[in-house]
DNA sequence: TTAATAGCCCTG
DNA sequence: AGGGCTATTAAC
């Protein structure tokens, strides 16, 4: 007889199960139900089954409809996401709700998992592939795979490329190929696979050392130099790994804009396996699909964004981190948990090894490796041997005549390059044509009416934008405060420096990256393609630039303007700013030809400078480190944050010294600062504040937390703000 | 958190 | 009495 009363999580911001009546069916812990909520209903997974309920159990409902044809989640993910809700003080049911896809949320439509197959025509066998242009090599690579196999499944279609389902679709809009409906299954193409490059003695050390305890629970750090091969490394441990019987591998990537060069590299190396990608460019559908695949355990090589790390993934045997210091891992709203330190606890749990990878790791990162809580791995050589490092070097801005924001020395690099038929990258982390509007007269600078920022002119719409909240005006002809008309965009961003380019080197081919002109889909990767087809000479763009493109005929990279990253309040920023600069100047001189980079700032002799002229990583970590302890920041200390927000500032401070006196009062091994207003006081209209906690006790911090929370919630006040708890907060 | 409802002041 | 507002409380 099954128990009656099933415990299950609701995607609502009560942190409890609560109760229903099973009515006679039998289910399964993990198992997805709707039920009646109130007077709507709501999804929930199955949390227990008991004999009896605290609730009075006439007023039980029973569930509505359990949803049995879905495999149920496995308790070590479950486990493992109540862990995460309970370390960052988050809601069970809405952590555990927000890691499915978005089609298990909704109510309404069952989960469809109909597929389309596809086979030429009597019309498609009677063409050659000749008929295809060669600069089609999707096409001619789906056409090829059709005349190769009977049937082609939408799945052995993604394993050819990303763009192969509207390839297909496409040939049977033109009669080539007809297509049909067949049950969901899993086939990948047999295709030769790719050939493996010689591994250097690096390389080959920390294969060696990762396989031989492959088995166990591990941490790996590998620190390689940008070119120095750590992706190469992870394909070899991959190989190692996949020889067992079923095995998943998880690899993290930081943002989707990396992923398709990561992931056609892994697909044409391990072309026979299946491999599946997860991120929040994927259609509801796809990304539906692509998890089952994952919890089935028939996707072996899962590749995804943060939120992936909540996977199910029955056979997991490996964790990748790739560039592991990425701010990205780290989630922003909602249950802020920082996915590497995820993978950390999932990997312990599971007793696998966990691979962390980056040419400039996280301080917290390497203050581990340098205690020996990680395996440090490095790789100092760049894979291809004639490559060699850049010459970084600083100009004084201060002491040369600028032009438009340019000097002399970067733009005759600029020329020489152009000359020589060899590319340029110039970054500059500022969008929009210029950073600020700025009246000459009263020296009013127009401001956003709902952050505490300044507006940024957009030349080309005719507008100014707020980068943080996206509010957009006009702009205006004159002064709104003196009425002069002399108002000038003062300073300069992607845009302007694209014009000034333009007007300076008029037979330049310049590109454009940064968020406003790849919001198409595929920009990106057209602008990219071009630059690998040497259409252009001077790529500009933002840190979007930074990651991971290759470009062997790059060989000079000027950085304009990151100054105010040197000084900035945030004790974050010089690590983030080194690491941005050793990436972008990782662009330059990968192939045989050495490399230029060109950076132009107020302050040449800056300890950050040096270390970078030296691409000393560890130098500068180690110095950085001893900084961080001397005043008692992370990583030596454990930190979170309770952050409030109202349109009347006066609530969030009536909330936030309401909640210091209760933090006050629990444990004396937490320090609790006053609150205090973030950096950005002001957001989308509200009034922010926060109250900073630290100390050296995690323990005691988790505690304090959860006694802060479980007092706040239910409180009035409470009520009249929004707040959040952020714990290791990466931004304040 | 949302949403129903209890409580309150106001008008008529 | 009932409209309109805010504060309180339940959600299984």
């Amino acid at each position: 007889m099954p128990k009656p009363v099933l415990k299950i999580a609701l995607d609502v911001p009560l942190d409890r199960l609560f109760d229903y009546l099973s009515g006679g069916q039998s289910v399964e812990i993990g198992q997805r139900v709707l039920v009646p909520f109130g007077r709507s209903s709501q999804i929930g997974i199955i949390m227990g089954k008991a004999d009896t309920s605290d609730f009075p159990i006439e007023k039980l409902k029973p569930i509505a409809q359990i949803f049995a044809d879905e495999a149920p989640i496995d308790i070590e993910t479950l486990n493992l996401i109540k862990f995460s809700a309970d370390y960052y003080q988050y809601p069970f049911g809405q952590a555990l709700l927000s890691a499915l896809p978005a089609r298990l949320r909704q109510i309404a439509p069952a989960v469809s998992r109909k597929q389309y197959a596809y086979q030429l025509t009597d019309f498609g066998r009677a063409q050659t592939i000749e008929q295809i242009p060669k600069r089609q090599l999707v096409t001619r690579r789906v056409f090829e795979a059709l005349q190769a196999a009977e049937l082609i499944t939408e799945a052995a279609l993604d394993a050819i490329s990303s763009s192969a389902r509207k390839v297909a679709k496409h040939l049977v809009a033109q009669g080539w190929a007809s297509s049909q409906q067949v049950q969901a299954t899993i086939k990948t193409l047999e295709t030769s696979a790719a050939i493996e490059p010689q591994l250097n003695e690096e390389q080959a050390l920390a294969v060696q050392r990762i396989t031989q305890e492959a088995q166990i629970f591990k941490p790996w750090l590998i620190h390689g130099i940008t070119g120095s091969g750590k992706t190469e490394v992870y394909m070899r441990l991959m190989q190692h790994i996949l020889q067992q019987e079923n095995a998943q591998i998880l690899v993290l990537v930081p943002e989707i804009n990396l992923t398709p060069q990561l992931e056609s590299r892994f697909r044409s190396r391990f072309a026979n396996i299946s491999l599946v990608s997860l991120h929040s460019n994927l259609s509801e559908s796809e990304r539906l699909h692509h998890w089952q695949l994952a919890q089935s355990g028939s996707a072996k090589i899962i590749i995804g964004t943060r939120l992936s790390i909540f996977t199910p993934l029955p056979n997991l045997k490996l964790i990748i981190i790739d560039e592991e210091h990425d701010g990205s891992y780290k989630q922003q709203d909602s249950m802020r948990y920082h996915a590497r330190d995820i993978a950390l606890v999932r990997a312990k749990r599971l007793n696998i090894p966990v691979v962390l990878g980056s040419a400039t790791p996280a301080l917290e990162s390497w203050h581990n490796a340098t205690a020996n809580k990680y395996n440090l791995l490095s790789l100092n050589q760049r894979a291809v041997t004639a490559a060699q490092l850049p010459n970084i070097e600083c100009i004084d801005t201060t002491k040369v005549n600028l032009q438009q924001g340019l000097t002399p020395q970067l733009i005759a690099a600029l020329k020489l390059r152009l000359a020589r038929k060899e590319q340029s990258l110039l970054f500059i982390n500022r969008r929009g044509y210029s950073p600020v509007l700025l009246c000459t007269a009263c020296h009013w600078i127009a401001p956003c009416m709902r952050c505490s920022s300044r507006l940024v002119v957009h030349l080309g719409q005719r507008k100014l934008r707020c980068h943080h909240c996206g509010h957009e005006q006009k702009i205006p002809q004159q002064c709104p405060s003196c009425g002069d008309a002399d108002l000038h965009p003062t300073g300069h961003g992607t845009q302007r420096l694209e014009q000034t380019l333009a007007q300076l080197l008029p037979n330049a081919r310049i590109a454009r990256v940064d968020r406003d002109s790849i919001s198409r889909k595929n920009a990106l990767v057209e602008i990219l393609d071009k630059v690998h087809n040497q259409e252009i000479d001077i790529l500009v763009g933002t840190q979007m630039l930074a990651k991971g493109h290759d470009f062997p005929n790059l060989t000079l990279v000027g950085v304009i303007d990151t100054d105010s990253a040197l000084h900035s309040p945030d004790f974050r920023a010089s690590e983030r700013l080194f690491a941005q600069l050793m990436q972008v100047a990782g662009r330059a001189g990968r192939a045989d030809k050495a490399g230029q980079v060109i950076i132009q700032t107020q302050f040449p002799e800056h300890v950050l400078f040096n270390a970078l002229r030296s691409q000393d990583y560890v130098s500068y970590a180690n110095a950085m480190l001893q900084e961080r302890e001397q005043v008692q920041f992370p990583p030596y200390v454990f930190m979170a944050l309770l952050r409030a927000e109202a349109n009347d500032f006066a609530l969030v401070q009536q909330f936030l010294n309401h909640a210091f006196k209760l933090a006050r009062g629990f444990n004396a091994d937490v320090t609790v600062y006053d609150p205090i207003r973030p950096q950005m006081e002001r957001l989308k209209g509200m009034e922010r504040g926060h109250i900073l906690m630290q100390t050296a006790n995690r323990t005691a911090l988790q505690k304090l937390l959860r006694n802060l929370v479980a007092e706040l919630r239910g409180q009035t006040i409470a009520a009249k703000v929004r707040w959040t708890v952020d714990v290791d907060p990466l931004e304040f």
